[in-house]
DNA sequence: TTATTAACATACTACTGAATAGGATGTTTT
DNA sequence: AAAACATCCTATTCAGTAGTATGTTAATAA
């Protein structure tokens, strides 16, 4: 959807509440993907308002600077996470199996918005040291503890199944850190444009779960 | 080691090769940090310059350009990567025991040079969408080249220990994304300077590649 | 002794890019 | 009808930065 058309814009027509949230959520899209292909720094506002159609005015209407653009990309990045992952918390099955479940709706969203998921791996290292002003900083610790909230998901589920007897002699800190490693180095590697449709994105995912809940080394007998 | 002292610089005085190539490694070190903190495009000459006590004269008397200093940097961590794998690949034990020796010397390299690793997961993907200049593209193209002949490394080492039956129903091609990717997320939550010493690394590194190659599950009965 | 050059430092230029002020063009309300 | 407001664009400012040009010192060759 272009904004601008034939150089006249539609500008002054009041938006209704959904249309606006449907620009905002495209002008997300589009700076998720500059971010992701260019980085923070890199991208330019006007780049953004060029892989859009639109001006930098546009953008500076919805977000004060372009760190809080940047921001609201990562905050929208943690969102899909929450939202892929806390209904496979309520799956059927031992917590091993529900453990499984949020693995595999977690590998699944990191393949279905890797724009964003991106953006929000490499949002909070950009920031740590950033100078910013003190409400950029509060917006940053809120998605720290955003962040460490999704962790604590996993934790909490990993040392349930560890408690019904069904891990291994691991720990559970160290063993979350491997498992969303693994599953979020997948920013680096997965390519959207190159899989083979849904059906392919599946079976990745689910042979990725695999690997990391049953490990490499061979069993004696499948329990 | 300050270069610049009482505003009197040592210029002038001929330095022999291990010096220099010292004073090199010295820069690097900082960039390195630089880069690994701030990120390659926020981070300018001069704040390298600044962070080891020297000018931008220095910097552009060893490297033609920003992004060369850069790639310099990156080839620096690979080159780390490869001394601490390589010598592993040579241990005893059968292709599952070599296997593990590799991911431990990984693990630790990315503890052990950080700041370097950092810079490497970056860089790739910081670069392959800037317009660069051929001679750029072709040092980029070197670049990548020797990630995939890293990994290549652990590819080959998991078919090995395929072939003789010591590992589970797992793809070869997945399994090696996943446990780079778990080692190789540190960089995102290791703090180098958290850890309590050579032991405490040593025991992380060890628990890291337990988990990986054992995983998570139970085991019906110990092999 | 003098010229040259290695090894830096310093000063400067040209450019980029975030942010802002203010305007253009419409709509809603009174 | 006109004031008030919403939406978006244009033009400009201003700070920072990569790269360059030139200066400076000491070792070395001639």
């Amino acid at each position: 959807m272009k904004i601008v058309e034939d150089g006249v814009a539609r500008r002054g027509r009041k938006i209704d509440e959904a249309e606006a949230a449907s620009r905002r959520m495209e002008l997300l899209e589009a700076a998720a993907n500059c971010f992701m292909r260019t980085g923070y720094h890199a991208t330019s506002i006007d780049d953004v308002a060029r892989s859009m159609g639109c001006t930098k005015g546009f953008i500076y209407h919805y977000h004060a600077t372009k760190t809080d653009l940047f921001f609201d990309v990562h905050r929208e990045g943690m969102r899909r996470l929450f939202a892929a992952v806390e209904p496979a918390m309520a799956s059927a099955g031992d917590a091993l199996a529900v453990l499984r479940a949020m693995l595999l709706a977690h590998a699944r969203a990191m393949m279905d918005h890797h724009a964003f998921e991106t953006v929000v791996a490499q949002g909070v290292q950009i920031h740590r040291f950033g100078a910013t002003t003190p409400d950029q900083r509060r917006t940053l610790d809120e998605l720290i503890a955003s962040r460490d909230r999704f962790e604590a998901l996993f934790k909490a589920q990993t040392l349930r199944a560890a408690e019904a007897g069904l891990l291994g002699p691991v720990a559970p800190s160290i063993a979350v850190k491997m498992m969303l490693g693994a599953l979020q180095w997948s920013i680096f590697w997965y390519r959207p444009e190159a899989d083979a449709g849904e059906g392919a994105r599946d079976r990745l995912a689910e042979e990725m779960v695999r690997t990391i809940i049953d490990g490499l080394r061979a069993r004696p007998a499948a329990g």
